[in-house]
DNA sequence: GTCTATATCCTGATAGAC
DNA sequence: GTCTATCAGGATATAGAC
């Protein structure tokens, strides 16, 4: 009997005098668990922070997994429509004739993503979602199903614009480039650290074409390369 | 007045009955951290994989952040020292008058840590460090200055070895270049899952290979690449 | 829908006997 | 060095009044 998704109260009606706790609990889990993590983030911190009460989690998403499942389906939902619409685009360019040049992929997978990273109200999000790849613990593995769509179907285009790649390559590079997509949603606030200072901030647009020419580089590298 | 590095029973008399009770507890925690985290890790379960009395823990490390920070320790300074060494050599040749090769740059920096990954006592700490680009916590920041002196090293000899390269461009590259690192480092077990089976298992030595190729490749792009 | 109050259990840390 | 026992507090989750 949870109200999961029914019965917002009627829309234009103004500041809706507190009947949001819904939405605020949402906001507050996604920059609590962002910016700790779900193991470190305490519902007594979320409902704090929402100004809500501790018992609205349980009543509202029945379970702490169940907050951060919405939380995450949330924002995932558009992005991921999103992207099957900018591959989708692709494909019916490719069926016209028109090859799918590498770097307009990557950049449907990558920038409906990192377009959130440089909003405001995104922001949270995107450093959350960045460490999916490497974060352990069941609330991920409770909606890593979210992922598998958009997966197998950009891992198709990529295996069709890459068709000399032997598959076990192919694989290993796709690997790295979803990788350093995440790593930069998770630590772009972290790169000055992490590089020593050596470069200045870089306008987000900017971001985004240097991670789409660093992953197609890595993608297109020769085959073969001889070890040391 | 804690025996931190003291008074190891002599060497050489053999199984030791239960006299390194400090070793079992690294070895848990490092297998335990790595597998859930460390806020979803707790001293009992640390203990009780080690065999070992709850409070052990304190009495040996001091804390949760001590063990942690032991656990991290006891693995970063072999894996820095020789990275650094092999930093010194490459630069000795430079001086010499031989030119670094980038692939042997980035093979320096990344090989000591991916032996780890393949060697069965410690794959655990591959996953663990894996994450410290990404994973927030004190726990982290605890040990970041452990990062610092051979960080700073490389940033400067890939400088040398990429002089076209304008600063912002090398410095986000490089998060991207150590980004892959660490993902790989994380999540090698994931890549299955990662990219719908695409490739299957690959040598250790080889996939340093890709990531070497991958991330030379990346740094190599040419500069200004044009957006969409 | 929102609240108070509480049940039940687990957490890190410590005191002090052996 | 290792143990038992325990402290003080925080965790998730729920019951039931309003």
């Amino acid at each position: 009997m949870l109200p999961r998704d029914s019965a917002q109260p009627p829309p234009g009606v103004g500041p809706v005098p507190g009947a949001d706790t819904r939405q605020r609990l949402l906001d507050a889990a996604e920059r609590l668990f962002a910016e700790r993590s779900y193991e470190a983030t305490s519902l007594r911190q979320v409902t704090a922070a929402a100004g809500a009460n501790l018992a609205a989690v349980n009543y509202h998403f029945g379970s702490k997994q169940g907050l951060f499942r919405a939380v995450f389906l949330r924002r995932i939902e558009p992005i991921n429509t999103e992207r099957m619409g900018r591959l989708a685009a692709l494909e019916a360019g490719e069926a016209a004739g028109q090859p799918v040049v590498l770097e307009e992929l990557l950049r449907a997978l990558m920038e409906p993503a990192l377009d959130l990273a440089r909003q405001e109200d995104g922001r949270w999000f995107a450093r959350l979602v960045g460490r999916a790849f490497s974060e352990p613990g069941e609330h991920w593995t409770a909606v890593d199903a979210e992922f598998h769509e958009v997966r197998s179907a950009f891992v198709r285009a990529f295996a069709r614009s890459l068709p000399h790649l032997p598959p076990t390559t192919l694989g290993w590079r796709l690997f790295f480039a979803l990788g350093v997509q995440c790593v930069l949603l998770a630590g772009a606030s972290q790169h000055q650290r992490i590089t020593g200072g050596l470069a200045g901030d870089l306008a987000p647009e900017v971001v985004l074409d240097e991670l789409v020419a660093f992953a197609a580089a890595g993608l297109r590298a020769p085959a073969g390369e001889p070890g040391t």
